[in-house]
DNA sequence: AAAATCTTTATAAAATCTTTATAACTCAAT
DNA sequence: ATTGAGTTATAAAGATTTTATAAAGATTTT
């Protein structure tokens, strides 16, 4: 099964630390950064699920990396940060924070900040099982299953099939889905797409020759129903 | 844009009173239900966009009422609590809460974190349609359906149809047309929006032959009704 | 080291766009 | 009514772009 993958962007050792003792023990695959550029850097190559962010970072203020990261970046950033001023707070968020916890934080609201977090960035359409026909995609648990049979897929495969699923109906662009799944500076390797589309329609349609579910919309991009 | 309506659960009139200031201020509509039960009623009544829920209600748990609320309320719900004993934060937040804050609170951060949830809250379910007797262009999705049934367009075709849906009833000149979809360059190339209008009313109309969408304005362009 | 997965390359097939040719329509002048 | 210039519509051939697929090479995971 796939954990879900988290980013720590934390200078402090001791904290880094602690938080990736209590992640991995529930479960989270965690990746750590120790300074902004770093942080900025591995986002784009692993999409994390959610990303810490501590606020004083020592080569970029985090309130930059948080808009840089906003760009492209649409999952759950939870701020961390010894500052307890308002104006702080106020600015995190409306720059598109998810939260924000001041330090010393306990560990256990974390965890369930980040429990909320996650379930609602994956819970697009409220329901955490995405049925299509015969394709029943559980995103909690992460799994696929095909007329009740689960479909064994790689990391990449799910991660497309997923984002697909909780765009169901919508075209989405090919620069929109390289984005997403293998990060911003991916927008112009469409191939990837291609190959990968490829390998999940011999996965879940029936007839991959005659797709019913992964779309081709010629010039723009594939559509999900 | 209509203003979000906020319902606020407390049973302490000033603290109701404040939250209620500082919301219509910032122009938000405020319903208000001291009580869990008129809570629950309000809220099924109104559908709010948010809603503020205290833990220490008279009647019963803010624990409670947070729970059957969830059964079918899917917009964001902040709590406020004096409350700071972490197992009341991580059970509230694991019942669905988006948010939890402990009394007393700033008024800013509290907005901010409002703006944050309802901005979450509202990306996930924007659709933009445009509709035209049988022909129906969602524009976010990138769909065309007439009759409800999808109609499959290339990429031009789309754009085509889609800049004509956004100025219904305008006459847009040849010129326009070609500058707007193919560019700057391609003002006089005059035959390719025969093609296209062609192809496209052969698949959006009814009788191709007497189009009743895309109208001929000879010598000038073409307009959409 | 072996297996699984991801990335890259090559190529055939399909879809789309552009261009050409021709027919049809409109409308004012004869 | 007929003519003819100007405009529009349609079909179809040719050119180009985009997509699908297999398979080899590279990397990561087990």
């Amino acid at each position: 099964m796939n954990k879900a993958e988290i980013l720590i962007i934390d200078d402090e050792p001791q904290i880094r630390k602690l938080l990736q003792i209590n992640l991995e023990s529930n479960h989270y695959k965690v990746v750590q950064a120790s300074t902004g550029k770093e942080g900025l850097v591995l986002s784009a190559n692993h999409i994390p699920n959610l990303i810490l962010l501590d606020i004083g970072l020592p080569d970029k203020s985090g309130h930059e990396v948080l808009k840089e990261l906003r760009e492209w970046y649409n999952n759950p950033i939870i701020i961390l940060s010894v500052q307890d001023n308002e104006s702080d707070i106020v600015a995190a968020l409306d720059n598109g924070a998810t939260d924000y916890l001041t330090k010393p934080f306990r560990t256990g609201e974390l965890l369930a900040r980040i429990r909320s977090a996650i379930r609602r960035s994956q819970n697009t359409a409220n329901t955490s099982v995405i049925s299509c026909g015969a394709i029943e995609i559980d995103l909690v648990a992460r799994i696929v299953k095909r007329n009740n049979e689960i479909i064994k897929l790689t990391s990449t495969e799910y991660n497309l099939l997923a984002l697909f699923a909780k765009n169901e109906g919508k075209v989405l662009t090919h620069q929109y889905l390289l984005k997403e799944i293998w990060g911003y500076s991916y927008q112009t390797e469409t191939q990837y797409l291609r190959v990968f589309v490829g390998t999940l329609r011999k996965k879940i349609e029936e007839n991959p020759n005659n797709p019913q579910h992964i779309i081709t919309e010629s010039g723009v991009g594939y559509r999900f129903q």
